[in-house]
DNA sequence: ATCAAAAGTTTCCAAAAGGAAACTTTTTTC
DNA sequence: GAAAAAAGTTTCCTTTTGGAAACTTTTGAT
């Protein structure tokens, strides 16, 4: 994103795509099974054909009294359209609701650096798919970076205002003005610099 | 998000996290297995405490020798504190890279609603973690809405111009003006009014 | 209710997984 | 560079899985 490092300095802005982080696992393997299975309409000896594991094999499984082999898992989720990320995922995966969090105009968590000013946002919420925030570039030159700033995720950032001018590893520099957006893979070697008089101020947005 | 659905009518807007669809997994589980214990820095002899799989246990299953059980799996899971979807994920999530999309002021591709005027942005590339988009709030009442907004995923929010009111489920209604932003969970109901004269125009941005 | 067909479970056995220990390879120490 | 220690692999054997078929339960048609 930047050269700022959200890990180290603001541990709890970490963007995560995990499912709240439930206890270890007891999943009920079987049971689970057997629901996608009549889900789908499906009988033993249907799913039996469809797997290629013995109707009497998928119902031991179902009923719990045998552990499948990762082998006969695959043939599962072959079979059956699915894949194993369903198998494991408790039915239904309510995740983290109704969470809510205002950051005022000006009132983000202020992280100043030398090529930018940057203003956190919504930092009273964690296990974020996004973290956004705004920022004051004040790179006016290409040379103000020691190298492209490069990072996992995407990232979408939005000229609230000024003029600046896009750099990235395998495009030619794009000025983008108010208004103007930009969607793009952050582990593209990728920098910023105001080239309007004024500083320019962008929202950024990142997901990994 | 909104009552404008993506999916139906913008498919390649569709906001994913999948590792680009690879055909069905032939998954190195063994492989993958290895790196991870490596990636630990661990030993066989010190995986096998943590996971209780004896430690020729474990090398068979990184040689592709046997095929674990679920329950082995569970241990593996369990033992080193990573999660089945994690053991599945490819050896590198090299998401695609390279690609920019750049969206001029006003250019983006245009979704009009009774409530709201879309401006979908980045509309070029497919395959994105979030998906952002102008809209004007043309809502003036409460009433203007059937019932809640409700979708997976986080949406983040920034008022570019005018002011609204951001209802939610759980909370009370709250005023935002130009600079506001909020998060939230997006599966808590939510709706916007402009409560200004002029209609509200905002920043959205989803990630499921 | 009775019988027939379909669905599901259990048994029995061959095949494969999991563990203890022997063995081999790699790394460290002197 | 040899010896010792550590890491990893293979062997051998026990336990468990997976499949074919027998058996039981449920469905449903008359």
């Amino acid at each position: 994103m930047t050269d700022l490092n959200e890990q180290d300095i603001y541990p709890s802005m970490k963007v995560s795509n995990d499912q709240g982080s439930k206890k270890i696992e007891p999943v009920k393997l079987g049971l689970r099974l057997k629901e996608i299975r009549k889900s789908l309409g499906l009988t033993l000896e249907e799913a039996s054909k469809k797997t290629g594991l013995a109707r009497s094999t998928l119902s031991k499984i179902e009923n719990e009294q045998i552990s499948p082999t990762f082998q006969a898992m695959q043939k599962l989720t072959g079979g059956l359209q699915i894949d194993l990320p369903q198998l494991f995922a408790p039915p239904k995966q309510l995740s983290a609701t109704g969470r809510r969090d205002i950051t005022r105009n000006e009132e983000g968590k202020a992280h100043p650096t030398s090529t930018y000013e940057h203003e956190l946002l919504a930092t009273q919420l964690t296990n974020k798919k996004m973290m956004p925030f705004k920022s004051r570039v004040r790179a006016r030159d290409f040379a103000d970076y020691s190298d492209w700033i490069r990072h996992d995720g995407d990232e979408f950032l939005l000229v609230l205002s000024g003029e600046i001018t896009f750099f990235s590893e395998f495009y030619e520099p794009v000025i983008l003005n108010e208004g103007d957006s930009v969607y793009y893979d952050a582990n593209m070697g990728h920098m910023l610099i105001s080239s309007s008089e004024e500083d320019a101020l962008i929202l950024w947005v990142t997901a990994s």
